[in-house]
DNA sequence: AATTCACCCAACCGCCTACAC
DNA sequence: TGTGTAGGCGGTTGGGTGAAT
């Protein structure tokens, strides 16, 4: 049986490794005429061996116009520092206020970097603040969209500790980034023509 | 120069939720 | 309403690379 293309639960990690160029520029051609959704036909129609999930991650992490790479500054740092000590291991939501960063560059610095400044308090690590307890990305219901709202309010405010406000807040944005990066899609088309 | 070690990061895994049928 | 599939997320792994010995 070919397992190729798809979530094999017999799959083994080195099955594809890292992606080539022409497996970007494949990758990328589909998604210029066909949008990034549908991973798995765009995976089928990019002619790729890979599962609708790793061409979904490649794009979001490598291919997505405006991703910043590396330098990440002190004023990101702390904003990092900031959202991860109200929400914890919310990667996709801390990359959401941080532009052109990907949840797992966020998630990678954090494990490289960050984790190693941060003392464990009273023997817990990374433990979720009451009301943000479900573990799976960012939250759907109105309840927690609520609770998620006192937060990003309580890290844009300094956390209450006598800290300078760092950025105003907007609910809205802080959820909708799918117009993020649209401004700059014809700039990004010139790096990955379509015939 | 060769070997070992530590670190970084791209990619994969498994779980969960949303959605289509 | 129930079931299957796709998509999204955080956790984890393993290869590459540079530093240390």
């Amino acid at each position: 049986m070919d397992f190729s293309g798809m979530d094999s639960p017999t799959k083994k990690r080195s099955n594809n490794g890292a992606w080539t160029v022409e497996e970007d520029r494949k990758l990328a051609e589909a998604i210029a005429v066909h949008g990034a959704r549908r991973w798995k036909k765009i995976a089928n129609i990019a002619g790729l061996s890979r599962c609708g999930k790793s061409c979904r991650l490649r794009w979001l992490n490598y291919l997505r116009p405006n991703i910043k790479r590396g330098n990440i500054s002190d004023q990101e740092e702390d904003l990092i520092l900031r959202l991860h000590k109200l929400i914890g291991n919310r990667w996709s939501l801390i990359a959401g206020r941080l532009p052109g960063r990907t949840d797992n560059e966020i998630k990678n610095y954090w494990n490289s970097h960050l984790r190693k400044k941060i003392k464990p308090q009273n023997g817990i690590r990374n433990r979720r603040p009451e009301g943000l307890q479900k573990p799976n990305s960012v939250a759907r219901t109105t309840e927690e969209k609520f609770d998620a709202e006192a937060v990003a309010k309580d890290v844009t405010t300094g956390g209450g500790e006598g800290e300078e406000p760092t950025t105003s807040f907007n609910m809205d944005e802080f959820y909708d980034l799918s117009m993020q990066y649209r401004s700059d899609f014809d700039d990004w088309l010139n790096v990955f023509p379509v015939k």
